[in-house]
DNA sequence: TAGTATAATTAACAGTGTTAAGTTAAATAA
DNA sequence: TTATTTAACTTAACACTGTTAATTATACTA
């Protein structure tokens, strides 16, 4: 009875294969330069088999950005961490969330930027890879507040700042390559730096 | 032999026309939800009308965003400014531009992120409203800089961290409007103290 | 082998940005 | 005033878009 079993693999493969192409011509052509078409030649099927897999464009973007979050998160958690300076963690952290941006920049737009414009009202609810992510940057500002290492308290407003700050520089970076930046690594680490230090003040 | 300036006259009021048009559409529905033959209808023109007046879609949207940029130089201008304290001055400026953010987000988003992606490569180039804008922010860092009141001493770098800062909890904002955020002007007003702070620190 | 479920396709709809060709109206010259 | 040139504007068309309904082909069951 593996025929039902060996079916929905395929089902299951054929999906993953859409959702890879879907991915390539997104990050290298942009979504709104991608058609259902486009992805449907590049796996040989007829376009509409994308609608068996997935509800309509909007929902295959929302799929490869799980898939985003998840790599960034796995990113993440695979960071060497130093348990007795929670500092360095963060710093760390936000060291490699910007890394992220700039490595897959289109997907990172396409995660923060354009799905939210697509997706009207999603904010990161229960369970979404996306909260797990936000959760992760919580424990860690958790620790520093906990060690008293920073000033402010909130944890929630607290984690809020560093994302803004990361979130800001990332997107600059990104949007706007021509622009007379100081050197990249040096504007990450006083993006990070800086608003560590204003916390601590 | 007014005439020639007559029908120059009405030539740069349809333009302005077509701006305002192709603007509140923009903004209320998204640009990619704006067609050529929507904005066109909206005036009670035909669709290629609109093509005498603008290279294309892309360079409407140009225009559009340049006047955003000017609406913001000038809403930073008006600004009330104490001379002599330069870091109240910035304080204040980072809140202007957050807010007018906030009220003009669809504005805003198609400015600073959607327009980069249409236009690549400009990076805020010679005699811009961009670049103005920047120049804005560079004078009254250098002036914090000159005052010693900021540790760090190079400007550019320092007007890149508060503009990484400002910029990204602006998109943050309007992006996930339902992600729960601390009060609106408490986030703001921490956003900006801490990064203040880390660059006296 | 006949029947059935499901996977995949074709054809079509209403819409898109944009261009080339054609039309209308206004200003100038005879 | 009438003819001609010039500018403004429109119509028609092209090649494309996301998506749906109807249809065909394929694989499995009885």
């Amino acid at each position: 009875m593996g025929i039902k079993e060996r079916r929905e693999r395929e089902k299951e493969q054929l999906r993953h294969q859409i959702l890879a192409a879907a991915r390539e011509l997104f990050v290298n052509e942009g979504y709104e330069n991608v058609s259902m078409r486009k992805i449907a030649n590049k796996i040989e099927y007829s376009p509409t088999t994308i609608y068996l897999h997935f509800k309509d464009k909007a929902d295959l973007l929302d799929s490869v950005c799980k898939e985003t979050l998840l790599n960034l998160l796995n990113t993440l958690g695979q960071l060497k961490r130093d348990n007795t300076d929670p500092v360095e963690t963060l710093r760390k952290s936000g060291q490699a969330y910007i890394k992220f941006g700039l490595k897959y920049p289109q997907d990172y737009k396409l995660t923060f930027v354009i799905r939210p414009q697509f997706q009207k009202g999603l904010g990161l609810q229960e369970g979404s890879v996306g909260e797990k992510v936000f959760n992760y940057l919580r424990a860690m500002v958790s620790e520093c507040i906990q060690q008293k290492i920073f000033k402010q308290v909130d944890v929630e407003t607290t984690a809020q700042v560093l994302w803004s700050a990361v979130h800001g520089v990332t997107l600059l970076l990104i949007d706007f390559p021509d622009f007379p930046w100081t050197e990249e690594n040096e504007l990450i680490d006083t993006v990070i730096h800086t608003t560590i230090a204003g916390l601590k003040a």
